[in-house]
DNA sequence: GAATTAACTCTACAAATGTAGAATAAAAAA
DNA sequence: TTTTTTATTCTACATTTGTAGAGTTAATTC
């Protein structure tokens, strides 16, 4: 099952702060924040989901991510690429380098990041 | 307003389709087909929404898509690269390139089109 | 120890989503 | 022209999502 938007945000600050109680969580959200109880709500849902599990401090939580952000996030970009690609990761790059507006300095970054994925892949 | 999961299919098909009557949008689903109220309710709230509009032959419909497949895809890596990794587009190139497990043949490929943007931003 | 506060659960409710039946109208087939 | 098929609109309804009040309980502060 997948998370909500609403969710997603609660995740961020999770991943961001690795573990968290109410408190934390209140604080991580910009103005206006969320009311309380909100914030429990999607808490539970995404306990629900197993997204999310805790530890019992006293009367409260310590909330921590049961997912990685990475394997989350693979997922999303996998769903894209099948979706809009045909499954085609190649075709997904292409577009992505092209559409997004990476600067100079980050397209060397890249070149370096695929040729080192080219050694081990030629190993 | 974004698509819902529901009217991104139906766009997907009128984008490959580029126009389509209703007939040949059911005919574009895998078994087993929705009924065809509910791809019409969904055209109909992706009317509402302005991503697809339709000229009329006879007592039926010719749709097409009023967003470019390239524009809807762009939102949603940008979207995707605001959520998951701070804006940087090169912190999402990075994790993308090792995180997907494209072909060495890809690679290349990967490697040519980013020279080609290299050159392009040298100018 | 009484009052305050924080965290949680329960309940609720509006909006969005997924799905489709019933009714209607027009076109095509018999 | 009667019947059948097709496309559309209207209505409906269950589920999911976003949001939060009310109430309860345990911890903290006076």
């Amino acid at each position: 099952m997948q998370l909500s938007n609403a969710e997603e945000q609660v995740m961020e600050h999770l991943w961001k702060m690795e573990k968290a109680f109410m408190k934390d969580l209140l604080e991580a959200y910009p103005e206006p924040k969320p009311a309380t109880t909100t914030v429990a709500t999607l808490l539970k849902r995404m306990i629900d989901k197993k997204f999310v599990a805790y530890n019992e401090f006293g009367n409260s939580r310590e909330y921590y991510p049961l997912v990685k952000k990475s394997d989350y996030f693979s997922k999303h970009v996998n769903g894209l690429i099948k979706n809009f690609f045909d499954n085609s990761a190649s075709q997904f790059a292409s577009f992505f380098t092209t559409e997004t507006n990476l600067s100079e300095k980050e397209l060397e970054e890249l070149k370096k990041i695929i040729d080192v994925q080219l050694q081990k892949k030629k190993k």
